[in-house]
DNA sequence: CTTTTTCCTATAAGATTGGTAGGAATTATG
DNA sequence: CATAATTCCTACCAATCTTATAGGAAAAAG
């Protein structure tokens, strides 16, 4: 099960995202970045009510996993830096639960050797390996655009 | 993650499929149910090393699970209770670590209405039913005979 | 009646999760 | 410059979950 700071951070960024499109029809796409846009924590908990603090600490996960950027100061806030479509879930999953693997021995990301077993021929390991893979399919293929593709 | 809970089940279970297969063609198939060959825990620990005592209250949560059934006193021990074709991965996953599912609100076995969203619109649910999907695929049809296809 | 095994429940240390607290640093604005 | 609004940073904390361990009761075999 995804964490609740995982959930929470889907939550802000479909906020973020539906700030970016907007921002990128109203100016006609001809001004300025993303920046220029900056949406603070108290507009986002606004929309998706949670913790002021908590959520604070995600987003701060999500700029140094260089998914966001920020502007402090009054008028400050975060906002995405790439375009909604390159930023694969499983990027979100990885900074702030980790793995998306179920087992260490067929992560991608966090892989740890597998004491137990002799990874070439063990049938775990290679039945959670489909796993891994059916999972990934999903994640890295569907992005920050399909959270806001619908309302929420 | 699977917890170690699980993935010690699995190990225990690819004995015991192990043991199965062999029962099943050594006795030409005409002979007695699969509890005339019960493996005890300390066999299992001696295949794959793991706390005994540890391992005792998995084999009781896969009994209580509808797995396993057992044999009491002097040459007891546990058994498959179906052919091992017949238990997908998914039902092992879910006695012992619960939801498949990675949040509550798009859970199968295990949904909790999600406070967060009308889950008829909502982004978030729709990507994590695929996710859960794709899962579901690998799950439901891989079963405890796969786990021992080969060594481990 | 002794040995071997499963069965059952309670306990507990350590890690993780979910969240709080308090303030420092930065920026915009009057 | 003063003030308000905001992000940034780190430490802390309570509750829960995980990963076991302990100690015996019950049953079955010989």
């Amino acid at each position: 099960m995804l964490s609740k700071k995982a959930q929470y951070a889907f939550r802000a960024l479909s906020t973020l995202v539906r700030s970016d499109l907007k921002r990128r029809n109203e100016a006609g796409s001809t001004s300025s970045a993303n920046s220029d846009a900056p949406t603070s924590i108290a507009e986002m908990v606004k929309i998706h009510p949670m913790s002021t603090k908590f959520l604070e600490t995600i987003l701060l996960d999500l700029k140094r996993g260089g998914i966001l950027g920020s502007k402090k100061g009054k008028g400050g806030g975060y906002y995405l830096l790439k375009h909604p479509e390159d930023t694969p879930l499983a990027q979100v999953i990885r900074i702030l639960d980790g793995p998306i693997a179920p087992m260490p021995c067929v992560s991608l990301h966090f892989y740890e050797r597998c004491h137990d077993c002799n990874e070439a021929i063990c049938g775990l390991n290679r039945l959670m390996s489909e796993v891994r893979d059916a999972n990934l399919a999903v994640l890295e293929r569907r992005s920050l655009a399909d959270l806001a593709a619908e309302q929420d």
